[in-house]
DNA sequence: ACCTGAACACCGTTCAAGT
DNA sequence: ACCTGAACACCGTTCAAGT
């Protein structure tokens, strides 16, 4: 019978992590609790994350990584600005269904303030892809408009998302984050 | 010389939590801070509110009445919706503006797996109250539209400017608030 | 009526010690 | 290399005790 290598703890740790910082947020991510889900101690979890930033960093860093690959394959295999659309929509809607968490960082952001700043970088990297990608999009269709305006564009698209998930999650009320999305696309502020 | 009465205390409480609340949320409230922040011990702190529960819900509520009376006071000078939408994006810019700080409930609702029970019914009527008034709004611009479709439109624009103040917090960069809100009158959705 | 000190089980972090 | 127990200063909460 194998023994659990070290990258496998180190995984087991960063998935029950980022679980409960979906659910609950980055305050309530504790040493103690996540040793217990994982059958170590609490300074066993320091071994393999000195703080509670590092943890942070950690976790938001892969997030944005899974993100940024998932974004790239939606737009390489792309039918189009609406069809890419609909799928990021469906991200962020697909956290809701799960147990009403939060997009990673959404959360993170609110907590801003207790928040190492290591943890703080890896929360803007994530904003900056989300336009980023949001940016090419729009450029598939409005290919009259300047960098600049795409860019201003994109991150009100990001922030309006960001924000029909918090107020339909503080509502416990998918049916919000959905009538959210659609009056976007009616206004035409979402292609 | 007069000692401070009850209710002194109670609001200097208060005033003390909201602060914290706005500018680090409902978890990083202390009952060891706020009682040295107002100059008596924490268990002093809990013959004014027994439990943290009950701080944050007369928090909410309080925050809730406020606004509440405030916009009252807009739509009965007002000097139509695009005066009452600059006044209304104008709370939620001057919370960045004082020190990066979010709306109370908008910070609340990041949290919603821990708060209790009385806190997340003053986050929904914190909501509902914001979705009222701007429904009124814009029943001044859209006279043919349904009630329904009214509603479904104020609760999109009160979602996208909380996530435009999220985003924008968690950037610290308030630019990014005024860049959306532009974006969201750009492309109509707010009048 | 309002405040306090002391106790309880929690928290992140550190560190010497184990294998 | 990885894990542990014990200690530290924190946390919300309770309660008997003070005025």
């Amino acid at each position: 019978m194998m023994a659990r290598t070290k990258t496998d703890m180190r995984e087991a740790v960063m998935t029950a992590a980022r679980a409960t910082v979906q659910s609950r947020g980055y305050n309530a991510l504790s040493f103690r609790e996540l040793a217990k889900e994982v059958g170590i101690k609490s300074a066993s979890v320091h071994y393999h994350f000195p703080t509670k930033g590092d943890l942070g960093a950690a976790l938001a860093r892969r997030y944005t990584e899974e993100g940024a690959a998932y974004l790239a394959e939606l737009l390489a295999t792309s039918e189009g600005p609406t069809w890419c659309m609909d799928r990021y929509t469906e991200i962020f809607r697909s956290a809701l269904a799960n147990d009403n968490r939060m997009c990673l960082c959404g959360i993170m952001s609110a907590e801003l303030d207790d928040l190492p700043a290591e943890v703080r970088t890896e929360v803007d990297k994530f904003a900056a892809m989300n336009v980023g990608w949001l940016t090419k999009v729009l450029s598939l269709t409005k290919s009259s408009a300047s960098e600049q305006d795409l860019k201003e564009h994109a991150m009100a698209i990001f922030a309006a998302i960001e924000g029909a998930q918090l107020v339909a999650r503080g509502c416990r009320n998918i049916g919000i984050y959905d009538r959210a999305i659609r009056a976007y696309r009616t206004t035409g502020l979402i292609p």
